[in-house]
DNA sequence: CTTTGTCGATTACACTCGTAATCAATCTGA
DNA sequence: TCAGATTGATTACGAGTGTAATCGACAAAG
């Protein structure tokens, strides 16, 4: 199943989500209401449009919804991924690599914890 | 100057244009309305739109107008860059590197290079 | 000169997004 | 039991987007 696509203010409601699920409404209003300045209302015809991309679901409990995401997190996070490079560097991940590895800022620990992902890397293509 | 925003169909227009500048609507469109299936009105349109944006400028050329960029492409980069990590991996880049590097195919030049760039960002940071 | 094609400018139009208000149903506290 | 709070559903509405068509000016062709 293809993933929907979801706007900015939809990836901070699905944030929630992904942090805490399931939750309501007025859970997830209160973790980032506060943050976005937004009204409660904002809040659930995000979620009514999430579940309506099928993005999430929910359970009825009582008089409230309780909603769920249907994809990790991760799933979204490749197809943005994708989706970047593709435009940002014409879908070629080394040069994007590079460019980032170069444009950091790395402390020795980091710069180390690189290192050995590339070892593992060059280990296990032998 | 702070970079207007653009969005996916004028990215498509700007790469035409950082790729070879200056162009006519006519030349832009030779390069991209094959590819995405757009009419020259479309192109044309969204040139205007880059103009009024502020984001390419022009000069007249006879009865036409020559269109050029306002900011190299790697501003671009730089900032689409920013917006993508502070969505996906909440600003934080080296947790993406570290997504990155685990999940990409490397060649032994690739990893070679990359380790060389470590070693250089270690260098300058002593 | 007149016709025909092309240019940029202006206008169009449906769809999406952000941001909510209103409404009908339901729960909850007095 | 009854008034007020809260829920999801429906509706709102201006700005931005994708995708063009139309219009008036001018240039090239005949």
């Amino acid at each position: 199943m293809k993933t929907p696509p979801i706007t900015d203010a939809e990836w901070e409601v699905m944030d929630a989500l992904w942090d805490t699920s399931p939750s309501t409404a007025a859970e997830v209003c209160e973790r980032i209401c506060g943050r976005m300045q937004w009204s409660p209302r904002t809040v659930k015809t995000l979620l009514g449009r999430l579940v309506k991309k099928g993005v999430i679901s929910f359970t009825p409990e009582g008089n409230r919804y309780v909603y769920h995401p249907l994809f990790p997190r991760s799933r979204y996070v490749r197809e943005e991924s994708k989706s970047f490079i593709e435009r940002v560097f014409g879908g070629e991940s080394t040069p994007m690599l590079v460019h980032f590895v170069r444009g950091a800022r790395l402390s020795k620990d980091e710069i180390d914890e690189l290192r050995r992902i590339l070892d593992e890397k060059e280990e296990e293509d032998r």
